[in-house]
DNA sequence: GTCTATAATACGATAGAC
DNA sequence: GTCTATCGTATTATAGAC
């Protein structure tokens, strides 16, 4: 009895996460507005009436995934601020970890870059005021204070740590660069060092 | 009778900018997918067979939006080529440029940067083979020739070049920053150079 | 060239059987 | 929980008067 609870409920995520990696794809694949609920039916293969089941409507389905990818990005950066101390170690990992995720999971690093929040979410807060953002700015401010960081507003901190290897991974992902990221890895986090370094 | 015709081709042309203006303002706001042609005609004044007139659909309005924009922004960055000997102040130029249009032009400057081909106009071709971009890797190529830059790979340096600075403009038409994009303007290109100077 | 009225369609969402 | 059938609506685009 209670094993047939288990399974139907194993049985009844299982369903969601078909139709949450359904909708992902499709809407990285051609954008959220051309993704037409047909759409993620078919590639699901479930039916419509089992989606409104699992989901409220097709703008869930997008808050859910962009959730569940800033969750998932969260983690990573509090993993690499925990494991290293200096803020110089801590920000070539995070550059290293972008130019990874996107080669291992091309899919989630484009739902979250090309993400419109204010296209397809306009009532959500946006990107910047999220936790992997004011992490960062963390470990900005205590390189700062260490003295390996130049003194400088953090959001332009910020922006000069990312802007070069976010761009990267944007022409990577509309296949302008023929070689995987990590090739690029140590002349960009060069660059991006230089641009912060005292 | 010429001045008839004179008369008839420029209000004609007016119609057609009232329209791309109208246009403009509402992909801007409220995005491309959000905004209908009864949205169009109601912003701009006019009537929807006077659209259809014009133009041949929405996704055309779009095209020639994103062109007329690109051409405006080449156009910039060819008299800052031809006003500038040292890649240096070329680079300082480009960067100013894009801070002031910015400021100046905010609707125009939304209109490309979070202008999504792929899902808008997904035949043609990607932004970074178009010319502003071509003519941002000449720049450095011959600074890198003058010995002013760091040899490195050309798309890696353009990223590096822009990469702050268009997190900045993206950052600012959020509302993240206060103060306009000028006042950071100086620390912005000094973060920027130092990635790539010698 | 500009307009109104309308056609044709695709969409998100719901109802109700199983 | 899953399914099919269908509703109501909003959209792009066209037809045809003026």
């Amino acid at each position: 009895m209670g094993e047939k609870v288990a399974a139907r409920a194993e049985s009844s995520e299982a369903t969601r996460q078909r139709i949450l990696e359904a909708a992902r794809h499709l809407f990285t694949e051609r954008g959220y507005f051309n993704t037409s609920l047909q759409d993620i039916r078919r590639e699901s293969g479930l039916s419509i009436g089992s989606i409104y089941h699992h989901f409220s409507g097709k703008e869930e389905l997008a808050r859910e995934l962009f959730y569940d990818t800033l969750a998932f990005v969260e983690s990573d950066i509090r993993q690499i601020y925990a494991g290293y101390a200096a803020a110089r170690e801590r920000c070539y990992q995070v550059v290293r970890h972008l130019f990874e995720t996107t080669e291992s999971f091309p899919e989630v690093m484009e739902y979250v870059l090309y993400f419109k929040h204010r296209e397809v979410l306009p009532n959500e807060k946006p990107i910047c005021a999220s936790q992997p953002f004011e992490l960062i700015k963390i470990i900005i401010a205590e390189g700062v204070a260490a003295g390996e960081i130049r003194p400088m507003d953090e959001v332009l901190a910020s922006a000069t740590l990312l802007g070069g290897p976010i761009r990267l991974v944007q022409l990577r992902l509309e296949g302008v660069l023929d070689r995987p990221l990590t090739d690029y890895l140590e002349e960009t986090w060069e660059c991006a060092w230089r641009g912060l370094a005292c």
